[in-house]
DNA sequence: CGGTATCCTTTCGGATACTG
DNA sequence: CAGTATCCGAAAGGATACCG
């Protein structure tokens, strides 16, 4: 398997578990969005996939991050950058496929799909 | 997580390791490869995740299967359907948005990526 | 030829406790 | 609050041998 396959790299990370809910959102709503906020938003994730998931992202540049460390306690806060919300179309795109083909799937449960921000 | 999210299920069975590869050596040249093909298209692919990965595509409709048992060895070949090209334009997309972000990326050393046909 | 069966290593992610 | 550290079980995938 080749890794400088740009088209790879890109599905392998957005394929892990968790990755595109949270890219969800933080698509959702408000710019900016707290850990702990992330954290209530998404039932059964655990500390510690969010946090490295957000690092992720913030390496491959979908994601920032502001804190505030003066403040008690620390107050950090995610966004997506310009490229992730980019990618939200292609995102888009891929719900659009899916629909053009998969008609017989059952409609997403955890949200309604028709108020899905996909 | 949702497995209900056909987002998530579609990226959940793509960015399995080999999974694109397969989908591009599919997208290439005559319509129906052979098995042996295919493994010898891939360098280093196991026939064991080569087979499990054609079994999901076709499970999910991307890839459909004719054999000629009566001949000797069987002959066995494997092409995309017609949702199966479809995705290949969704990848492409994802492609695209990859060139536009991460313009740094060193070019795919796999494939000569201005020839690759994503 | 076109796979399957078996074994084994590695990775992933869940649970939980802890800290500045 | 915003994570990190540790431990653990499950699952994925590589290596290899084998079969109709």
């Amino acid at each position: 398997m080749d890794h400088s396959c740009t088209v790879y790299k890109t599905m392998d990370y957005l394929a892990k578990k968790w990755t595109i809910m949270i890219l969800l959102e933080l698509h959702k709503g408000r710019e900016w969005k707290r850990f702990s906020e992330l954290k209530a938003s998404m039932k059964d994730i655990t500390p510690k996939v969010l946090s490295s998931r957000l690092k992720e992202l913030e390496d491959e540049g979908l994601v920032e991050n502001r804190m505030d460390s003066t403040a008690f306690p620390v107050r950090s806060e995610y966004r997506l950058t310009e490229s992730g919300k980019d990618l939200m179309n292609v995102i888009h795109d891929i719900k659009m496929w899916a629909l053009r083909w998969k008609i017989q799937n059952e409609p997403c449960k955890h949200l309604d799909c028709r108020l899905c921000v996909l």
